[in-house]
RNA sequence: GUGGGUAUAGCUCAGUUGGUUAGAGCGCCGGGUUGUGGUCUCGGAGGUCGCCGGUUCAACUCCGGUUAUUCACCCCA
């Protein structure tokens, strides 16, 4: 009997092409990211749920995956508790530990423990797995990567402008030519809901509005009507979502709408001062649709989106948060960071074909191995091979156990560029027999010659 | 949490209106080639058709349930 081998849903085993494709990205990002001084940060998969649970709203404490207590964990739970089978009042009992969520709340965690130690403007990197327990789908794990960059400890919107220039060097480099970097600002739609008359309902607000070029204008409105808007409030909210034009046109619009508000006014502001560091390409777009759900954004937000592909959400995603420390008893303390989703960005450089040239540094040379003898013998030359730096193998049976034909097998499987044959002639006259494997020419050589050749 | 698809050999998948011995390609093992891979050729092993139940003379096939997985919605990287 033995058992079916699977994958748990969500998750993903890497081979070692996929491993090296995807360790390209993780290199090209974090090189980009220490160009522009970020440090390197990293923090445990596990944290505790006290730590974790609130920060990203009733739907993302839904989604975190928890730990079970060690031990008989339901013996303190009371039998009036257990009938009652609520999970909220049971949970403490029976966990407290849970797998980190995203890469950002940890980092605020860090912040605020080793506050005495860090100088501000603290910029810190982060590239880790994080985990989510929701139902998986294209381009979507239980199990991925973040790839974060945050600066905490200044409010100065040069910070912002860095962080786009990161993004577009990555995919320059990576040349993934088809993005759009999507900006708003969170003042900007609280401006405009206070404007509308409808400061209250938010949330609600910046939710709908953020699936309009998905579900379109009408079922915007109706969903907002069903979360309890008045008639007057979405007219003029259509007023703001159909307007088209350019950066500084979108600006005036604003400016000239908004001007009851000063919190929009602010955001308004804020926008401005932003373009004018990055200055107006045709990839950098002002989306005053744009909204990101997690709550703890407060100024700038940013996402990217990739052009031309089956990918449809986003690649990048990021923000502002004016008090992501305060839950920690660290408030005022703005920041902004963002993050890179290096599986969905795989995804797309292997349906854009992005990978041919990456080398997959594997071994040149593979000895076949005859018997003791010439195991004995070419196991000194492969020394020498590997103290030139020069990757070899030999194979580890002799023929009498694993034939030769099977050995030349493998030697092709994995793609050795050169196999040397060693049997009794070569040891008496002292020259090899290198076989290319690509030709299947074969010609003697001395050990010296070789090293020469493969060095 | 809601809705759809899929489940057959190690892998990817065929399988006719229900019908007698369930197939292919790839992979694996062996031979042609006792010191030569990739190509070619011959042969071989490998399947309680996801699981439970029902209909039927007869079920891989139809029906119900269940589990897993996948896609879409919600939400998100």
């Amino acid at each position: 009997m033995s058992i079916k081998p699977s994958l748990s849903k969500g998750t993903r085993d890497f081979g070692p092409e996929q491993f090296v494709r995807r360790q390209y990205i993780i290199d090209t990002i974090k090189n980009a990211f220490e160009l522009f001084g970020f440090q390197p940060l990293e923090t445990p998969a596990i944290e505790k749920l006290s730590t974790l649970t609130g920060k990203y709203g009733d739907e993302g404490d839904q989604l975190l995956f928890k730990i079970l207590r060690s031990g008989d964990y339901l013996k303190k739970v009371s039998d009036e508790l257990l009938a009652s089978r609520d999970v909220k009042s049971i949970l403490p009992f029976i966990s407290e530990r849970g797998l980190r969520y995203d890469l950002t709340v940890p980092f605020a965690r860090y912040v605020v423990m080793n506050q005495d130690k860090i100088s501000f403007p603290f910029k810190r990197y982060q590239i880790q797995t994080v985990w989510r327990a929701d139902r998986p789908q294209k381009g979507r794990y239980q199990e991925f990567y973040q790839c974060d960059a945050d600066i905490i400890g200044s409010d100065s919107l040069l910070n912002e402008a860095e962080l786009i220039q990161i993004i577009q060097k990555v995919y320059r480099e990576l040349k993934i030519d088809g993005i759009e970097i999507k900006l708003n600002n969170r003042k900007i739609l609280q401006g405009i809901a206070e404007e509308i008359g409808a400061g209250d309902n938010f949330t609600e607000l910046t939710i709908a509005i953020d699936k309009l070029d998905k579900i379109g204008i009408d079922k915007v409105v109706d969903e907002l009507l069903g979360r309890g808007l008045d008639q007057n409030s979405v007219d003029q909210l259509k007023t703001f979502l159909t307007f088209n034009g350019s950066i500084t046109e979108t600006l005036e619009f604003l400016e000239n709408k908004l001007v009851n508000s000063e919190i929009g006014k602010k955001g308004i502001e804020e926008m401005k001062s932003l373009f004018s560091y990055l200055g107006e390409t045709e990839k950098i777009k002002l989306d005053i649709t744009l909204a990101r759900g997690l709550s703890y954004y407060t100024g700038t937000i940013i996402e990217v989106v990739p052009l031309g592909t089956d990918m449809k959400s986003s690649i990048n995603g990021g923000g502002r948060y004016d008090d992501l420390t305060g839950v920690f008893g660290m408030p005022n303390l703005s920041g902004v960071g963002f993050s890179f989703g290096l599986d969905r960005i795989y995804d797309i450089m292997l349906e854009l074909d992005l990978f041919n040239d990456i080398d997959l540094n594997q071994s040149k040379l593979l000895f076949i191995n005859f018997d003791e003898n010439c195991q004995n013998y070419t196991y000194k030359i492969l020394g020498k091979l590997r103290e030139k730096g020069i990757k070899a193998e030999i194979y580890p049976s002799p023929t009498n156990k694993v034939k030769m034909k099977k050995q030349m097998k493998y030697a092709n499987d994995r793609k050795f560029p050169f196999v040397v044959i060693t049997g009794s002639d070569e040891m008496d006259s002292g020259l090899l027999s290198l076989k290319n494997m690509a030709t299947g020419e074969q010609e003697k050589v001395t050990v010296e010659e070789l090293l020469l050749r493969l060095g």
